[in-house]
DNA sequence: AGCCAGGCTCTCG
DNA sequence: CGAGAGCATGGC
């Protein structure tokens, strides 16, 4: 079963989906071409494969269904809004384009990095419990993590021998015990924060959702970071990551701050004040262009 | 060996 | 209240 995409030009997929490629094999990756990861649909579970049949200024994409049951119509107009999000294909670069011609530096990355857009988690949960264990640890470090514990909470789904995993259901992580958790390498506090998140998440206590409705970005920082184990930081990471709210920032985060520094100010160490104030000419599009330091950073792009 | 890495909470003083 | 310890793991 295939379907064919159009995203909203430009867009460059292999660009775009070059940060995956690093992923694992068995949860997401991006590899020889073609990206891969288990959704969850309505019916269950799909394996999806993405490839690029277009260019970056008409693209077009080809996915492919897969799965140990039939698909139906229902879930293949599902599937397809999974994979739009997911690649946030809808996204328009042109109006952050012309944002980012106030900005020399800015100016020059995008046209480096023309058709960039960056991907979104499958769900709101999934970008928060990521953000929860990438705290204080090396990105390398949290990787590791991440994968131990997709692979012990996450469903899975038999293609061709090989299982593919989807992300840890809140109800499956909200059940498990602080020791299983603990055995995924998590710290024990950790470990309590995801399984409290989780619990109130699937007893619908508490919604992540109604934040993609906020229009106030900070009233909604302000409310996550009311919540145990969530700090600003957090909030930040899970609004953009998770929900596109492309202008969030997360200026408190080292390693944005870090590569900052690197096309900014000469690689001298900076506060996150200094990084907000650099931002502020990126407007609205802070997320996006801190999006594309990060994808300059791991690519070593020379300005 | 020991310190640090995309933080946050809890405990003291 | 503000400062500081503690946390899990892997890399240097």
């Amino acid at each position: 079963m295939k379907i064919s995409l159009s995203p909203v030009s430009p867009f460059d997929f292999t660009l775009s989906a070059g940060i995956f490629s690093d992923g694992d094999k068995h949860i997401r990756r991006f590899e020889g071409g073609t990206f891969w990861q288990v959704v969850t649909i309505s019916s269950g579970l799909v394996l999806i494969h993405v490839n690029s049949v277009g260019t970056i200024d008409s693209p077009r994409l080809v996915v492919e269904l897969i799965s140990d049951r039939k698909i139906d119509q229902y879930d293949k107009s599902e599937a397809e809004r999974i994979v739009s999000s997911l690649l946030n294909l809808k996204l328009d670069l042109k109006p952050f384009y012309r944002i980012a011609k106030r900005d020399e530096v800015m100016s020059k990355m995008v046209k480096k990095l023309k058709g960039l857009k960056s991907p979104l988690a499958l769900t709101p949960f999934e970008a928060l419990i990521d953000s929860i264990i990438e705290q204080q640890i090396s990105l390398k470090v949290a990787h590791g993590l991440q994968v131990k514990f997709i692979k012990a909470f996450g469903e899975s789904l038999n293609v061709g021998g090989e299982l593919y995993y989807a992300y840890p259901a809140p109800k499956s992580l909200g059940a498990a015990s602080l020791q299983e958790l603990r055995e995924c390498g998590l710290s024990l506090r950790k470990s309590e924060y995801i399984r409290e998140i989780s619990s109130r998440i699937a007893q619908r206590k508490l919604d992540l959702d109604k934040y993609r409705n906020y229009d106030d970005l900070q009233a909604a920082i302000r409310e996550l970071d009311g919540i145990r184990g969530i700090g600003v930081w957090t909030a930040e990471m899970t609004l953009v990551r998770g929900m596109g709210k492309l202008d969030a920032l997360p200026a408190d985060d080292l390693g944005l701050r870090r590569i900052m520094s690197h096309y900014y100010f000469g690689d001298r160490n900076i506060s996150s004040g200094e990084a907000r104030d650099v931002a502020k000419k990126w407007g609205q599009w802070k997320g996006l262009a801190s999006f594309y330091l990060v994808m300059a950073a791991i690519k070593d792009v020379q300005l």
